[in-house]
DNA sequence: GCCGTTTTCGGCCCGACTGTTTTCAGTCG
């Protein structure tokens, strides 16, 4: 079993000691040994095995939690699980998910009603019985309501992250298969999509048809959906996403990864292209309309070029233009994760991260970066430990006391600082000042309505020191909407002020959304891609976010962290000087 | 339940909003 597995069940036993409104500080630990172990660099079964040593080692687990876990080795679960699952039953944990219900609603909800499914919930609002319950009334039911709405909306899509580590797995654990030569996830995943419904592997070689035994062999294949001569379908994992591996000769691959590609609308303009061109495009390659001839089929070059087009890379195949473009010879030179030098948002156990300066620093120069921005909260964020006045000037002295060269990567003092409900920064001009970068979010009030929020980000922008526009719409994929205001608007004032906009790698957030970077470049803003790190394995997330970029056709020359560090501090300067 | 120490028990991040109340519990970040 990964720590993953282990981490999780202690979370969930976690969110059901809530629910049995248990000691608060004891459900801590839970949630504490939980992303211990998730984040511990060695597999927790082997040190169980071990006889010389003890999980004890590691911080936040003593003497409970310790035999939880060797309880999971032996059989899967904990006594204190099961007993609580006796009380609870296990879809009580999926209402969590419900925003606007916590653990009391739900213990009280269950203790009237014994309803357990969100459909009873449903029914529940809609009967207006919710407001029998104490302190639950009529705005309740009806949030529950939107909030179903909503998360129905959400469920059966996943991640882009998600997707993508599936995928890495899957595909060599096809490509050991002898005689499979090549494994090729198409699909919402290789356009960089934000979310995925399920995933699509092609599959080619001599015997790829055997990559479909692999494949129903993988230890997460839960259920076989179906399974014929060149396609199987499966649900995969605990979360059952649904993943499609067809095997394909090679003579008709290019066709076929186009064709799974999509998007949908992409294809349907690029086939109604191929018509008027008196020709046919399928799955199985682009052929003479009069009499079938082939003209183009086994790498996708070919077809497009064929069709008279450039080659379109997967981000662009959305049907937003891309294919005038390529038949203009005017698509854009994609920025790429390789043009990246530095990362200008992260965190550090200063606040809510989960490692040093010094950690952070050592991981960013091992990827590569010349420089870095440590960019802590600011005190608004109470429950993150933010930063006030008086610790931010004391950060500021350290990193400019730091040996840059001995760490062998610049580091820039940064912070990330609220923009408080009436748009001014949650800390003074003097503190703001003493740093190399300020990075501005927006963390609360994210229900004012249009028109206040966008006052509230005018105003933001008018502060001097203010250089980044964090996560500017605040959407959390597949949890919140992005909060509404006049994007154009802000971008104009942006652009005009050198306030460069953030493209927010983290998995949950990918903020922009596609269209808004474009509309933003065509107002004239600027870019960084950062990832928002709380911890070292999240620096490699810079990858999501360069492909939410690439998605909103932004050229090197769009983002600024591009830069050598010379003329990357140089763009900093000009706009605190404007 | 963990940790650290004051060595065996006390502390563990908290402020603000919302909708429900009629003084505050529950939720969120």
């Amino acid at each position: 079993m990964e720590n993953k597995a282990y981490a999780r069940l202690l979370a969930e036993t976690a969110d059901l000691m809530e629910i049995a409104s248990e000691d608060p500080f004891r459900i801590r630990s839970y949630r504490n040994a939980a992303a211990a172990i998730e984040n511990y660099p060695e597999r927790i079964e082997d040190i169980l095995k071990d006889p010389k040593r003890s999980v004890t080692e590691i911080p936040g687990i003593g003497k409970g939690i310790a035999a939880a876990l060797k309880e999971i080795a032996e059989r899967g679960s904990f006594e204190r699980r099961d007993q609580l699952l006796e009380k609870y039953p296990p879809t009580a944990l999926e209402f969590l998910k419900i925003q606007g219900l916590g653990p009391k609603s739900i213990a009280q909800i269950w203790e009237h009603y014994r309803v357990s499914t969100i459909d009873d919930l449903e029914r529940l609002c809609r009967e207006q019985k919710l407001r029998l319950l104490p302190r639950m009334g009529a705005k309740l039911e009806e949030k529950v309501l939107r909030s179903i709405a909503a998360y129905r909306q959400s469920a059966g899509r996943f991640l882009l992250s998600f997707a993508d580590e599936l995928a890495g797995q899957l595909t060599a654990w096809l490509a050991a298969e002898e005689g499979v030569e090549k494994v090729t996830p198409a699909g919402s995943l290789r356009r960089g999509k934000e979310t995925v419904g399920d995933l699509d592997l092609l599959v080619t070689g001599p015997r790829a048809g055997a990559a479909l035994d692999r494949f129903a062999a993988h230890p997460e294949v839960k259920e076989i959906l179906g399974r014929g001569e060149n396609k199987a379908s499966a649900r995969v994992g605990e979360q059952g996403i649904q993943v499609d591996v067809r095997a394909l000769p090679a003579k008709s691959f290019g066709a076929a990864l186009q064709y799974f590609t999509g998007s949908k609308e992409h294809n349907v303009a690029l086939r109604t292209r191929a018509v008027k061109m008196g020709l046919k495009l399928s799955e199985y390659g682009l052929f003479r309309a009069s009499d079938d001839k082939p003209l183009a089929s086994a790498a996708e070059e070919e077809i497009y070029s064929a069709l008279g087009l450039a080659w379109i890379p997967p981000e662009l195949r959305e049907n937003w233009g891309e294919i005038e473009a390529a038949a203009e010879r005017r698509l854009p030179v994609l920025v790429e994760t390789t043009d990246i030098r530095g990362d200008l948002h992260m965190h550090t156990t200063s606040s809510d991260g989960r490692a040093t300066l010094e950690e952070m620093a050592g991981a960013a120069k091992a990827l590569g970066y010349e420089y870095i921005a440590i960019t802590d909260h600011s005190k608004a964020l109470a429950m993150a430990n933010g930063l006030d006045e008086k610790r931010v000037l004391e950060f500021a002295a350290r990193v400019r006391a730091l040996d840059h060269q001995a760490l062998g990567i610049r580091v820039l003092s940064g912070i990330e600082c609220d923009i408080r409900r009436d748009g001014s920064m949650d800390l003074d001009d003097e503190a703001l000042a003493a740093l190399d970068i300020v990075v501005g979010s927006v963390h609360s009030y994210m229900n004012l309505d249009y028109s206040e929020m966008t006052d509230r980000l005018l105003r933001a922008l008018e502060s001097p020191y203010l250089r980044v526009l964090g996560h500017p719409t605040g959407r959390l994929l597949l949890q919140r909407e992005a909060f509404p205001f006049d994007f154009e608007r802000v971008a104009e004032e942006a652009a005009r002020r050198g306030v460069l906009f953030e493209i927010n790698a983290s998995p949950e957030r990918l903020d922009l959304h596609p269209t808004l970077l474009r509309a933003a470049k065509q107002r004239g803003v600027k870019f960084v891609i950062s990832t928002d790190a709380h911890h070292p394995k999240h620096l490699p997330n810079m990858r999501y976010g360069v492909i939410t970029a690439r998605r909103g056709w932004l050229e090197k020359t769009d983002v600024i962290n591009t830069l050598p560090l010379p003329e990357f501090l140089a763009i900093l300067k000009r706009g605190t000087q404007r």
